[in-house]
DNA sequence: GGTGTGTTTCCTGATT
DNA sequence: GAATCAGGAAACACAC
């Protein structure tokens, strides 16, 4: 399954890379925060459920999922398609429904929330500097989805979420309308993807790693190293051109 | 502190 | 000639 934001907002081809990321991106969304201090640095901020937005709420949906290690694909999005205060309406009976069984987790998640001075309420983006709302902010944020960070771990590495550079180009791939004109498939059921600017995916992978001086030459050398791995596969004369290899997943529209 | 992993950086040489 | 590819080597950051 695929989080859709339902109002999502191209990245205009004129943009520079670095107006392409709000300032939080970086801040927030160091996926190296996704081990053991992820909950706690993400979910520090002061606002309330009630205030959330309909992108928070997946956010919250997401890390409450992440947490309880429940497959994303478990339980319908759609439902969810609610902002904060539409959420804290919700009563029990309306989470189970929504939810299954899950949805009592979900409650309690959110009832601890409410009531306990909310200390793991959401990230808020409130400090927001740049042209992006938080349903803009969907665009890249979400290209975690929940179902392909806990369904795509790599055999060498047992933290389940989008942290390394092939996940990145994958989820990058995945949302194509969100991401416009990076990297684009050639051949999606093999796998085969080609960078069409190369350059900004390194300066959007430098971003995300707080590296200002990545480059495409890097970048293409860390991709060089999954060929060993099986992650990626070679092809051979075409430039800019890449496979997922065996051990990548995540990737084919079935595992979607 | 040692080790393993996943890059990052720099490099040389080949190819397009 | 510039961009890209290929891969060796060393360094680095981080988790365990």
């Amino acid at each position: 399954m695929v989080l859709q934001a339902s109002s999502v907002m191209s990245i205009p081809a004129t943009v520079s890379v670095d107006n392409q990321l709000p300032v939080s991106w970086t801040t927030h969304y160091n996926c190296a925060d996704v081990t053991s201090g992820y909950m706690s640095r993400l979910w520090s901020q002061d606002l309330h459920p009630q205030n959330w937005t309909k992108y928070q709420v997946w956010e919250w949906l997401q890390q409450t999922l992440d947490m309880h290690q429940i497959d994303a694909t478990s339980i319908p999005f759609q439902n969810f398609d609610l902002d904060g205060r539409q959420l804290c309406n919700m009563s029990f009976q309306d989470f189970t429904r929504a939810a299954g069984s899950v949805g009592s987790i979900l409650f309690q998640s959110l009832t601890d929330l409410k009531w306990n001075d909310f200390p793991c309420s959401i990230l808020p983006f409130k400090e927001e500097s740049s042209f992006y709302n938080t349903s803009e902010l969907f665009d890249i944020k979400s290209s975690f989805q929940p179902n392909t960070i806990l369904s795509s771990p790599t055999p060498s590495s047992p933290d389940p979420r989008g942290t390394h550079l092939w996940e990145f180009i994958r989820d990058i791939l995945l949302n194509p309308e969100r991401n416009p004109g990076l990297i684009k498939w050639e051949d999606r059921s093999e796998g085969v993807f080609r960078f069409l600017k190369s350059e900004a995916v390194a300066q959007l992978w430098g971003k995300k790693k707080n590296n200002s001086s990545m480059t495409y030459e890097k970048l293409s050398r860390a991709m060089r190293y999954y060929y060993k791995r099986e992650i990626l596969e070679r092809v051979d004369g075409r430039r800019l051109v890449y496979k997922f290899g065996r051990n990548a997943r995540g990737w084919r529209e079935s595992e979607k």
